[in-house]
DNA sequence: GCAATATATGACTACTTGCTCAGATGTTCA
DNA sequence: TGAACATCTGAGCAAGTAGTCATATATTGC
């Protein structure tokens, strides 16, 4: 509860003054940093859209080059390796250049296996 | 591969012609459907935000009212109770009215598990 | 009923995002 | 070297998103 409406206010050892004011210094204090917070929602985001959860789907089962994957997921080629810039700068899948052809795998086992926890729960 | 460019083509049964036609081909087939992409991606969208994960994380240990929420992540309680209106539509977070109050609690053991799996992903 | 309080909602805005298009880069092979 | 090919990249745009502010709804106690 909060006496200004829009904001909480603020009792002087920085702890909020609310309707249940123990509750909340126990949750913050049991919060994960802010950098954590960041990176995990980061990881989560890049997880979080269709093409790119058909990509990393795709590539769970083998490793494929990108006009493989532009048709597997029917979109462009430039449109997928817009996205695969993204999931190789989050670290998600990793590459071998072979000639002209760039074959991209997925870089861990825990890319694998939150995939699958989201698409089982997914499926309930 | 690509005749043009821009656009893949497609072979007459509906399979592309590309750089590893079969592997495409069996992607395709191992595919989770579009119903379940959507799906599992809404429900990791909803996973991929700072705000969100905050409000999931402290409520992994209690339930909390939206004011106490609001004390935890440091925002206004409307803002709040927008994202909590997102996350009670994609049923990762249940309610309990007591009096004035409205209390939230995740809504099953899923939540908490992928909650933990991408925190602990973060931590590396 | 009425004031106080806790939460929910709608309109608006700044910001982010995913695609397309055009063109750059890098590799192979004649 | 130069043409062909696979991939990458930057600009630009349409759609989506998270917050603020003002206001509505719902519940309690007088």
């Amino acid at each position: 509860m909060s006496i200004n409406p829009t904001k909480p206010t603020y009792a002087p050892g920085c702890e909020e003054t609310c309707v249940h004011p123990q509750a909340v210094v126990q949750a913050r204090a049991t919060l994960p940093d802010d950098a954590c917070v960041i990176q995990a929602t980061h990881f989560l985001k890049l997880l979080g859209d269709p093409t790119r959860l058909k990509i990393l789907s795709a590539l769970s089962s083998t490793e494929l080059c990108v006009c493989d994957l532009s048709a597997v997921v029917g979109l462009s080629e430039s449109a997928v390796s817009h996205q695969l810039r993204l999931l190789r700068a989050g670290r998600l899948v990793a590459f071998r250049r072979a000639g002209r052809v760039v074959y991209y795998r997925l870089q861990d086992e825990h890319v694998t296996r939150l995939l699958q926890s989201a698409l089982e729960h997914a499926r309930e």
